[in-house]
This record gives C-alpha cells, sequence and structure tokens, in this order.
DNA sequence: TTGAAAGCGCTAACAA
DNA sequence: TTGTTAGCGCTTTCAA
C-alpha cells in the first residue's frame, strides 16, 4: 500500500479513471461487484491496488444512512467499571462479533448523572446504527433514552424497569440467573445441607434479585435471618458472612451470589477457624475467572459464557439493523443463556 | 425535543427556512453564531429548538475532513487488557478528556496477531482523527501502522522501538518510573537496609526496565543473585519471591516493579514466618486501587497518577490535531509525569 | 452490463 | 452581515 500524504487520499473517480470505467461501475466493485463483468472487476480491483484506494466512511455514510459503527454504552458509575472482568469480557465478545461484521465499536462512558443529555444527544445524532448498553439498576435512564432516540439497542443483563403496557419489548441477553441458583442451592440440599444461608447482591440490580429469587425457588419460606446482603464485592461478602455467623451460628452453607463476595466470606471463616467445607459449603456465581479456581479452598461454583453474552448481543443487534434495512425477518427476541455448575472443593 | 421517525430528521435546510434565513446563517449559528446578528441568532436557535435539529454528522466531516472521533487502540494480546485497572483508568481519564472536547472514543481492540491489517484500514479510513495507543511490548508493530497511516498518535508508555534516525520523536506520556524506583530504593537504604533485591517485570516492557534502571542506579554494582525477574502478576511475585528467598535467604528487603507482584511476594513471607517490615521491607509501585492498601501488611508503594496520564494523552492528541488543523503552535512533546513514595506498614 | 447524472446534508468561498 | 453557489466522495436510480 502506497503511503499517504494525509488529506490527498485516492477517490473513487480516481480509481475509475485508472480502470477506464465510470465511476458508478467502479462503486459497483469496490462493494462486492455484482453484475460487473469479470475483466472490469479485475480492472478495477487492481487500479484500487495500485492507488491504495480506501472508501471515504463520510461520503458512503451520507448516502447509505449507515455509519457502520454501534455505541457501547456503559452506565455504570462506580470504579468498577472496567476493572469488571465481567464487563471486560463481554466488551471482548462483543468487539470479536461486531469486528467479524465490519463494524466499529465506540465506547460511551457515563460520567456522572448529568451525562446523560450528552449521551441522548450523541445517539441521536447520527453517528451509530444501533447501541447495545448494560442496563444493571432498576432506575436506569437510559432505556429511555435509547427509545426516544429511536436506536435499535440492545441490552446486557435483564433490565429493571417495568416497561410501559404497549410497548414493545426490549432485547436483552441474560444468564439464566435464577435457574442457575436453584442448581446450586438444590445442590447444597442435595449435599444433606439443612441451614443453607444466602447472600446477595444490591436489590436493585436484576441478577441479584433473580438470584435470590432462584434461591427461594427452593428453599421455599426460607428464615429471613439466613439471608444477608452484600454489593458484589469482596468486603462486602465478608461482611456479610461475619454478620450471618452471628445471628446464625448454626449455618452448615452458604450460596453466594457472585464469587467476588464468596472469596470475601471464605477469608471470614479461614479466620474464624470454620472449615470448608467440612463445617460449612459454600458455592458462588460467575466462575470469574482468576478468582473462583485461586480461592482457599478452590469455588465450586455456577458458570456462566460471559463473552458469549457479549457476541450474543452484538449478533442480535446486527441482525435487528439488518431487519431494519431489508424490512423481513423476525423481530429481535431476548436470550436466555444457561449456566452451569462448576464442582471443586468449597462445596 | 420531538421524537424522531428515524430515517426523516429534520435537516439545516429545514431549519433556514423555518427561521427565515439561508442555509449559510443557519449554519454558522449552529456553528457558534460568529459574525451573525443577535436577533437572526435567536430566530435559528429558536428553529433549531423547535425542529429538533441534529447536524448530520457525516454530511459535516465530508465537507471539513474531522471525523471528531479518537481511536483508542489497544493491543494488550492478553486476558489483561480490561481487568487491569491501569487500562481501566487510563481509559476514565482518555474519556474525560476527550468529552470535555465534544470527540468521541473508538475503541480498537487488537483481536491478534493478525488483526493488525484490520487496524491499519480502519486508521487510514479516515474514521479518526488521531488515536490513543498503548505500546508496552519492545516488538509491538503499532508504531509502524500508525506512522504509515499518517495518522497524529500519542503513546501510553515510553515505545520501546528505537526510532530510526530522523524520525521524528513519538510523543508519549509516561509516569516517572526510573526516578520512582529510585525513590523507593534509597527509602529502603535509608532505613539501613543493606541487601535490597529485586523483583522486575517483563524485560519486553519499557516500564519495567526503567524501574530496574532506577534500582540499579541506586544500587551500584547490584548482586544478580538480588534481582528476579516477574510478569507483573499475582503469581509471578510469589514465585520470584520464593526463589529469591532460596538464593538469597540473608535479603532484609525487596523493591518489587508493581503492587500485584508485591501482594504475591507477602504471602510467600507470609506463609515462611517472614516478618515484614521487621525481618523483610517491602516497596510496591502503582498504589493500585484495591491492593496496596488491602495487602497484609498495607503496602508502601510508589504512587502514580495514572488516570491523569489518561486525560494528559488525549489532551497531547487534541492539541497536536488543532494545531494541524491552524499550522501554528509548537509540535506536541512528550510528558513525563511525577511519582511519589506512599508510605504505609510494609516498609 | 455499463454510464450519466442526481443528490445525500453540510461548509466555506465569494459576492452582494 | 447575509446569501448564493460550488463542491466534499459516494451510491443509486434511470437510460442506454
Amino acid at each position: 500500500m502506497p503511503e499517504q500524504s494525509p488529506g490527498s487520499r485516492p477517490t473513487l473517480e480516481a480509481v475509475a479513471a485508472r480502470a477506464g470505467v465510470s465511476r458508478a461501475t467502479a462503486s459497483r466493485v469496490v462493494n462486492g461487484g455484482d453484475g460487473v463483468r469479470k475483466p472490469l472487476v479485475d480492472k478495477v480491483l487492481r487500479a484500487v491496488d495500485e492507488l491504495g484506494y480506501i472508501p471515504n466512511h463520510a461520503a458512503r455514510t451520507l448516502v447509505t444512512r449507515r455509519t457502520g459503527a454501534v455505541a457501547v454504552v456503559i452506565a455504570e458509575p462506580e470504579i468498577r467499571i472496567f476493572s469488571d472482568p465481567f464487563f471486560s469480557q463481554q466488551i471482548r465478545g462483543i468487539s470479536k462479533e461486531l469486528t467479524a461484521h465490519d463494524t466499529q465499536l465506540v465506547l460511551l462512558l457515563v460520567e456522572g448523572p448529568g451525562d446523560f443529555d450528552r449521551i441522548a444527544r450523541y445517539l441521536s445524532g447520527g453517528h451509530v446504527d444501533g447501541a447495545l448498553a448494560f442496563s444493571l439498576h432498576t432506575d436506569d435512564p437510559l432505556p429511555a433514552i435509547t427509545r426516544r432516540a429511536g436506536i435499535p439497542t440492545v441490552y446486557g443483563g435483564r433490565p429493571g424497569w417495568t416497561a410501559d403496557p404497549g410497548d414493545q419489548a426490549v432485547p436483552y441477553v441474560d444468564a439464566d440467573n435464577r435457574g442457575g441458583a436453584r442448581v446450586a442451592v438444590q445442590y447444597l440440599r442435595d449435599l444433606g445441607r439443612e441451614r443453607i444461608a444466602h447472600i446477595g447482591g444490591p436489590p436493585d440490580q436484576t441478577s441479584a434479585m433473580d438470584r435470590l429469587d432462584g434461591y427461594r425457588d427452593v428453599l421455599l419460606d426460607v428464615d429471613p435471618t439466613l439471608v444477608a446482603e452484600g454489593a458484589f464485592t469482596v468486603e462486602s461478602g465478608a461482611r456479610a458472612m461475619a454478620g450471618l455467623l452471628e445471628r446464625r451460628p448454626d449455618l452448615d452453607a452458604v450460596f453466594v451470589a457472585n464469587d467476588l463476595m464468596a472469596s470475601g466470606a471464605l477469608r471470614v471463616l479461614r479466620e474464624r477457624g470454620v472449615s470448608v467445607p467440612e463445617q460449612v459449603a459454600i458455592v458462588g456465581f460467575d466462575d470469574m475467572d482468576g478468582v473462583a479456581e485461586e480461592t482457599d479452598p478452590p469455588l465450586t461454583t455456577v458458570s456462566q459464557d460471559i463473552e458469549g453474552q457479549g457476541r450474543l448481543m452484538a449478533r442480535l443487534l446486527l441482525r435487528g439493523l439488518d431487519r431494519d434495512r431489508t424490512g423481513n425477518g423476525p423481530a429481535p427476541d431476548s436470550v436466555i443463556t444457561p449456566t452451569t455448575l462448576v464442582r471443586r472443593a468449597s462445596a
């Protein structure tokens, strides 16, 4: 590829001239070559190569009204944003799928509660064809924004807000949190545990609620003193475990809503000399890389394919965009991805 | 803002008509309103508001040749990509600075060694005005790519490759790794430690080399048995510490090239019953959130403003772009950001 | 199968 | 200070 002095790239016009064809034909070739005879295709391709032609994206977008870009909106206000491996793996999956479809990823970090205006303006500005968003909190203003901007959006995680009746359902991708929790708790029961406690996540996140619901599905009429609330962080898990131990020294198992909290809980148990799994069995959730396998003892936990969820989100969105363009195919539906119990040493 | 049925947004033309002015005047107002009389400005603004006008980005880019977007290229092949709080904090800083200048962040994740072609094509395709990249490895192909694509780029971290003579220096932002290391080691010496070991990072990363150089600056002619090599991970730090202890049971301090490895080292020392800081003093590097403060004992370490580095990268790039446009101002220079020693309990 | 020509929405010379 | 007009580079009817 010849080096380009900036600002003087060859245009389609130049390619056409060099190939001895019209601009229209050159365009056809560049866009797949349908309906152009082989010799001309070759000529144009050669010209493209020799000139180092790269289509001007803005010009193309101007006429096609497609930007070839998708926004990923991350509205998690806390520090966790990227450090959370959960996000990083989803983004990885998203990136892979988008790349495979020649689509760019525009990252929109929401930097504060007053920042939604900017996001709304951007989304409405024709910069992107669609959006992927993570809606973790029940009071998230994002769904309203994307809806008003009229921009197709797929959510990661079941949105917590309740749709207005008559509104079209919002497509999302989520793990089978409830089912996974059920399997985990049932496993503890099958182990013969009788006083199974739960450390849950923040109640404004649907994943936390769903996991709690799964716990309750198995343990009908559970004693409220067996349920503690954490914040999905190591420290909060430790605190919750300590509280639980104080209230219910007789507990013999804990289903913890994520691995981070489970590792905090394990630390507390170790400090107090409670043996795991002999005295207390522990099951986590997420099968988080670099955590679940390295706790002491290694964590039995519910595994989900996070990167796969990211891919799925992107695929759903792209399919929806295609549908908008071609006007056929079914509206994108939500997808619940399966979970599996991974047995290690903690239960 | 009125809801838009997709694909039928009002154009500048419509705004102009409604305001009773020419398209040119409307354009002027939308772009700041310089040289337009107040009453007309108001009229146009009102029309913009009533119509819910949002400029078409592609059309604007087509004529101005500015995209208002910047690529962030992350070519770290390992899983660390986002989970590494280092990146996440830099990206945060970058995002903040870009947002403040109405510039979008396009995320380019390099997904494998064969993926650089795609990146090169994208960078050459006029999608973005500039790029920010993290060049951690000495054999990184990225610098060559951005140079050939003729796209202004600022690096995070001192690039490891040696520039061809006559090449213009590549602007980068980096912490004062060498100076920080010197301060750390000097501190250990002032504490009276006499056999100060070092656990270094991967030798193909400039930050690791610079920290090692700083260590050597203070401890001229250091015994090679006192230097071990890690990979910036907790586990590698633990292994390096174990090796060091075996070779040199007499060591009385370790300067570790990052906090993650330091936490691994601390674990090994604890397991072996070596008291910190009494028998062995430890100093880390990074002052990493959620790590340095929570080790046992809390880590004395060299702190750097990572988010600030991200902001700086963005600022440097934007300034360079401005310069390209206006043709004046000095060429962007590299920036070395200061480090400070944070005293906690480990030394 | 190919080419001519219209126009996507905007900015920026240039004229008035 | 305002308006007229010529494109930016591309895709896409419509005719040939």
